[in-house]
DNA sequence: AAAGTATGTAACCTGTCGGTAACAAGCAAA
DNA sequence: TTTGCTTGTTACCGACAGGTTACATACTTT
């Protein structure tokens, strides 16, 4: 780079992190292959971030990684639909996105205060959630949340898993067959249990 | 190793190699960790197994990764608590198998023969139970392999995400009181459904 | 114009990885 | 005893990782 332009370096290194995370995860972004895919010295992702977990710390920041949806307003009466809808969004944020399976993959295998922070976020969103579900329909928290779990925890695993791995119990995670099956199913359990 | 004996150097690399998965994971188990930690010259892991790959296929042929436990004879009349006791086990088999989550966290990030194997394993034996209790309680096939999913996905992640963190939707997912909530949930999920 | 500072690069250092070559020591058969 | 095979070790190789030093080039301020 001979044009000397800080923002704009600092910018060319954000999305080759982008670019690595999206194609191989968090794992394979070290300095000397963001350096390469940016064409950056490597000296300047230390001088500008400091370090490696300072960069990707910046990267998760910059790529707001939660929940940014909007639901319909939860009434008494349509508390089944809403739960409905929000395990639908659920699914489709994770399939759309590399980058997000790749940061739940990344969450499996390390503890660092980056994702520290980001389970934080993630647990008071998601109980803020569980909260209202169980004060509106009269189910027991407990039971909500059990729900609630069964289904993200399976979804991710699921989403993460697809991407080496085309079907599980005769599903095909791959496709979009698949997934409407596992919708179906679980609309049957909350028509079932939201009676 | 002054003493010349082929058959307890394999076992030295096969116990190093079990020592390292069950500490730190597949990834970590390469050529001069094992080498090191079993105290045998890595020339000889080549020459008694021909690549790390092959090594470590050999480790997961020894210990036969897959539901080896006995359960009770299904009857049509115990579809639901036959159900429930085959997720209690696989509970208590990834609880108790450091190995085992950290097989279920390699497949995650890996693609080898040796993992395709062991996924076309599961997948057989997953179906057979699948569609044994789909006959007898005259549940649609893709709703039971459905339900399947949802407890066999989440309690995967769930035990793999565990090493690293300690609670998940408020479910204390490193002790046993959290894992009963998750168990009480199940049951009561199998009550609505198989009415 | 001169001095100082921000931005950039090339080259190098140390450590570790997978993998191999060369050699030493024991054992077994001729 | 000598020949040959198995079992073992040491030392090395090239590739690549993270990280730093030293230096060149441009822009700003005085």
């Amino acid at each position: 780079m001979t044009t000397k332009d800080r923002n704009q370096t600092e910018r060319r290194i954000l999305e080759a992190v982008g670019k690595i995370v999206e194609a191989e995860g968090f794992e394979a972004a070290g300095v000397n292959a963001v350096a390469s895919v940016s064409g950056v010295s490597k000296v300047l992702i230390y001088r500008y971030f400091g370090s490696i977990e300072q960069l990707l710390a910046k990267y998760l920041e910059d790529n707001d990684f939660w929940l940014n949806t909007e639901f319909p307003a939860m009434q008494h009466d349509n508390v089944k639909e809403f739960s409905k809808a929000v395990f639908r969004a659920y699914i489709d944020m994770l399939r759309k996105s590399p980058a997000l399976r790749k940061l739940y993959r990344w969450e499996l295998t390390t503890n660092n205060p980056a994702i520290a922070g980001l389970r934080e976020r993630r647990e008071r969103t998601a109980m803020d959630i569980i909260n209202a579900v169980s004060r509106q329909s009269g189910q027991d928290i407990d039971q909500v949340a059990g729900i609630s779990t069964l289904i993200t925890g399976s979804v991710s695993y699921l989403c993460i898993l697809a991407e080496n791995c085309a079907v599980y119990n005769s599903l095909e995670i791959n496709s979009d067959s698949g997934w409407e099956k596992l919708l179906k199913t679980i609309d049957f359990m909350f028509d079932k249990i939201f009676d």
